[in-house]
DNA sequence: CGATTTTGACCAGCGC
DNA sequence: GCGCTGGTCAAAATCG
């Protein structure tokens, strides 16, 4: 963990983030990205900050095999309830999945260790991917959760290693990549994937508990901070290649409706956050401009 | 000494 | 079928 960043190692505030719909840039096919300019405030107040009710889109053709993963993931019907008990809640069930698919995998390594067997069908079953676009030194963001890198992997097309991380917590499945990006290597994109089923072991602002309520930006009204917002089941959404910019709001997954609603609900001190959100378009526009650049040449 | 990171190898999926 | 690439494993190294 020598490359985390805590809350105290950020240098001042200076914006929050704008929301939309994106492809990471490697192209994975993503429930959700959102970019935040990670001036001032900790991974874990970006999860807090309300995203603009206009959501803004940079339509893209996500490579044939991601959408294919994300696609079966999210075939599943959303279900109207974002409770973690719902069985028929689909990350609920792709967390267990993959976790049932682990305990096989580690009987099977028990057995055959020399053989090391793989979870055949583990491509297939990944939990829903939500990735924050952000601007920071550091690599490894501190979002609260306790990460253990089992992996780093140079990619193609790309002189940044990816990094692969999991939840340190027993039966929690919840993956994350970190990488940055080619042509902004300031900009670190993190992918989460899947759902924490246990509570936050940490905050950035001091060992709350997770599930206690949590003073917001302004230090007014408090809520309850969710392990992250993704919990929310968030249905697909993919686009013809168009490299436009726009602003959508009837292609909004309903469940994403829904989270706005609940963010809008948050406290005034958190109106001021959405409009630093909106002031970050020019970010914005930077990776939309990046996504218009031809899509990498074969090496 | 336990937890975490590093890193080379292995495996699966995909395109040709 | 083969090669490329992404993702994961696991032993060794490192850290606190």
């Amino acid at each position: 963990m020598a490359n985390s960043a805590s809350l105290d190692q950020i240098p001042s505030v200076c914006g929050g983030g704008g929301g939309g719909f994106f492809d990471t840039p490697q192209g994975y096919g993503l429930d959700m990205l959102t970019f935040h300019d990670y001036g001032g405030a900790s991974l874990f107040d970006m999860l807090q900050q309300p995203t603009p009710p206009q959501t803004l889109m940079v339509k893209s053709a996500p490579p044939a095999s991601t959408m294919v993963e994300t696609s079966e993931v999210v075939n599943t019907p959303p279900t109207n309830s974002s409770s973690l008990s719902s069985s028929s809640n689909e990350p609920v069930n792709d967390v267990d999945q993959e976790n049932n698919t682990r305990s096989d995998d580690d009987q099977e390594k028990n057995a055959n260790k020399q053989l090391k067997p793989k979870k055949k069908n583990q491509k297939k079953q990944k939990g829903p991917r939500f990735a924050f676009m952000t601007k920071t030194e550091v690599d490894h963001l501190d979002d609260g959760y306790r990460w253990r890198k089992y992996g780093q992997k140079a990619v193609k097309n790309s002189p940044f290693p990816r990094s692969y991380y999991r939840c340190t917590s027993v039966s929690c499945g919840v993956k994350k990549r970190v990488e940055r990006l080619t042509e902004d290597p300031a900009v670190v994109v993190t992918t989460y994937e899947g759902i924490h089923i246990h509570p936050c072991p940490v905050t950035p602002r001091g060992m709350l508990p997770e599930t206690a309520t949590y003073g917001g930006l302004g230090g007014g009204s408090s809520y309850v901070l969710p392990p992250f917002h993704y919990q929310q089941p968030l249905r697909p959404f993919f686009h013809n290649q168009t490299n436009s910019l726009s602003f959508n709001n009837t292609t909004t997954p309903s469940s994403y409706s829904h989270y706005l609603q609940e963010r809008q609900s948050c406290p005034p001190s958190m109106s001021s956050s959405l409009h630093r959100d909106q002031g970050l378009l020019q970010d914005m526009v930077s990776f939309q401009i990046r996504k218009e650049e031809p899509k990498v040449e074969p090496s």
